[in-house]
DNA sequence: GCGTCTTGCTACATATATTGTAGCGTATTG
DNA sequence: CAATACGCTACAATATATGTAGCAAGACGC
């Protein structure tokens, strides 16, 4: 893990090298906490604590890992007074997991099929 | 980690006990080389080893690791002969990832914001 | 300018998950 | 019987996540 978070070459997500942004980005999504993250900040921004409290209180250091891969990455940034948010890239990336709610919620059902 | 995959009370994916759906799928997917392996079944069936070569090389313990509890999640299933592939629930999910595609082209141009 | 909040964030030891290499048992083919 | 490919597992090394505690900085009333 980089000391320094805005280190080491732009981003530096695995699959960046492939040169198909499909597996850089799914690679990011694919790590612990960052859906939930990204989930988690659609109704608006939260504050680092709020977004712990509402993650079920997920180590702090793995919150702040992910959200310095998510600012990195352009999908989240940090406003000042108002905490954790995520950026236009952000709630354009978000759109794409809205319908996966209403899936959830039909599969969570199959156990009878 | 379960010895036997389809033990353990149905399907026991961290969040499941908070009675949303949308967590539980979350969870299943924010876990690593599970996104990328529905995306890489999403052109038809491949076996345990063409799943690893184009994952990769990613470590078979862990890829049948995921693949059991995709498996379990009934999104993805072992046709002897085929090898592993999309149910009508993974095709399902698959759909709702296909945007995605699109999106990290657009994204992966951000450098000069 | 003292206490007392809350903020974003970090240290550090412990637990857990992932990686990489090797190989098993089975089936299929020649 | 080789020779091959399959799904899958063992196991040691490594990377990552967890949980607890706490720091420094800013805002608030006093």
């Amino acid at each position: 893990m980089p000391k320094s978070p805005s280190a080491a070459g732009k981003h530096s997500v695995r699959g960046s090298r492939t040169g198909r942004p499909i597996m850089a980005l799914l690679d990011l999504l694919g790590r612990r906490w960052t859906l939930r993250i990204i989930w988690e900040l659609r109704g608006g921004a939260l504050t680092s604590r709020a977004l712990r409290a509402v993650c079920d209180q997920a180590s702090p250091t793995i919150l702040q890992t992910r959200l310095t891969e998510l600012r990195e990455a352009g999908f989240v940034e940090l406003a000042p007074g108002e905490g954790y948010g995520l950026t236009g890239w952000g709630k354009d990336l978000l759109e794409n997991f809205v319908p996966l709610h209403r899936f959830a919620e039909r599969w969570s059902k199959r156990e009878e099929d």
